[in-house]
DNA sequence: GCTTTTCCTGACCGTATGGTCAAGAAAAGA
DNA sequence: TCTTTTCTTGACCATACGGTCAGGAAAAGC
């Protein structure tokens, strides 16, 4: 018992208030977008006055800049499981999967990614231009290995990543549209798991993916 | 000659001027989001004065009512190809060239439905709730329809929707990322066609649709 | 020509926002 | 214990924003 009224170290307290405020920072960016937000409202949903933002974020910038990066480190992780697969069957099911798993627990780092991009990408561009683009680069090689290997027909790979892209994040960045046609109710967990089968199912049929005969 | 110095009537002033005024705002909306928007920009951009604008429209709020009114109506009608072909290979595939062609040709559109939409569409949420619930169901059983004919794949028609509102949007709201990813260079004619081409292709397989014999 | 209505716009106003600062509280280091 | 460093925060500031308004210009109506 007594341990737990230990005082928190230096370290625990700026650990704990970063990390209060890079959460609630993602949400109040995500509904009210980087114009809409406000650091009094990112200050009243973190539980912490302004000025305290400003003690660990100088600027409104260097925060949505923080949450946008962590966002993007966290995508990449969902995409380890791509490389190690035999085959399309394999990978594309396990990204799709992850992605979905992502839109789902995670949508309002989507929709700050998404709105970042379409404003032109004005704080993350140098990631576009670099890591994610020898990211899509590698990627781009599997899916021509696997069609060389006679695993998939031979589609444009750029076209299906995007697919991928598109279609996983559509449904974090439409989720409220997606609610309101739902007769306003979230997707429960069975329209979830209709919702990945139904993108997986259309996806590897479209691109005539064939099981690995040593899966 | 004479003709063309003939002063601008009422009527044809205010058309222009409205016109003039909802082209700017799109493009600024779509660049910077509603709360990133500022009149000042949209008046700039449409070389009028801010005092002016205020005139046509008492509200930014009204202004960027109007700009999502317009698109919504402009998506409508890119669907009416849907209901009178005689299958999934004719409807969906037009659909999906209709789609493409407006996310190349209206991109600031595209992405000020995306913003309102991800902001929780506090200003369009009646439209999603009566319009688009009713378009959205008489595709659905236009889709089933296909379906019970053995058009296609028992597929379910919601999220057959959901991807090709998606895939084709994506290539509007997340161009800037494509354009990168290209090299920096907007996608070529060729590609316009290899993209559209693609995304037919993937999902017109993915979902089993039989072109109608009688075609 | 005279009146009415519509259009135009520079100057202005209240407010909200991002950011600063000084002074104190609390932990760390000696 | 005394000093140093880190953390906290109410009060404050300059700026930028949405919106107003009064007064004039220009068509329309008669």
């Amino acid at each position: 018992m007594t341990a737990s009224y230990r005082p928190l170290s230096r370290k625990d307290i700026r650990r704990e208030n970063e990390k209060l405020i890079l959460e609630a920072a993602e949400k109040v960016f995500a509904e009210a977008g980087f114009g809409g937000a406000t650091m009094q409202l990112i200050a009243d949903m973190a539980g912490l006055p302004k000025a305290n933002l400003h003690y660990y974020f100088p600027t409104k910038e260097s925060l949505y800049r923080q949450v946008v990066q962590a966002i993007f480190l966290d995508w990449l992780k969902a995409a380890d499981i791509f490389d190690a697969a035999p085959g399309p069957v394999e990978g594309l099911g396990a990204y799709i999967d992850a992605k979905m798993e992502i839109s789902r627990r995670h949508p309002a780092g989507s929709k700050v990614w998404a709105s970042e991009v379409m404003h032109r990408a004005p704080v993350i561009q140098d990631y576009l231009e670099t890591t994610l683009m020898e990211w899509t680069e590698g990627r781009m090689d599997v899916i021509r290995r696997w069609i060389a290997e006679g695993k998939m027909d031979p589609v444009d790979p750029r076209h299906l990543l995007y697919m991928l892209w598109a279609t996983t994040q559509h449904y974090a960045d439409f989720g409220h549209q997606i609610e309101t046609l739902n007769g306003g109710r979230p997707m429960s967990d069975a329209q979830w798991v209709a919702a990945k089968e139904s993108v997986k199912s259309i996806i590897l049929k479209g691109i005539g993916a064939r099981p690995s005969p040593d899966g």
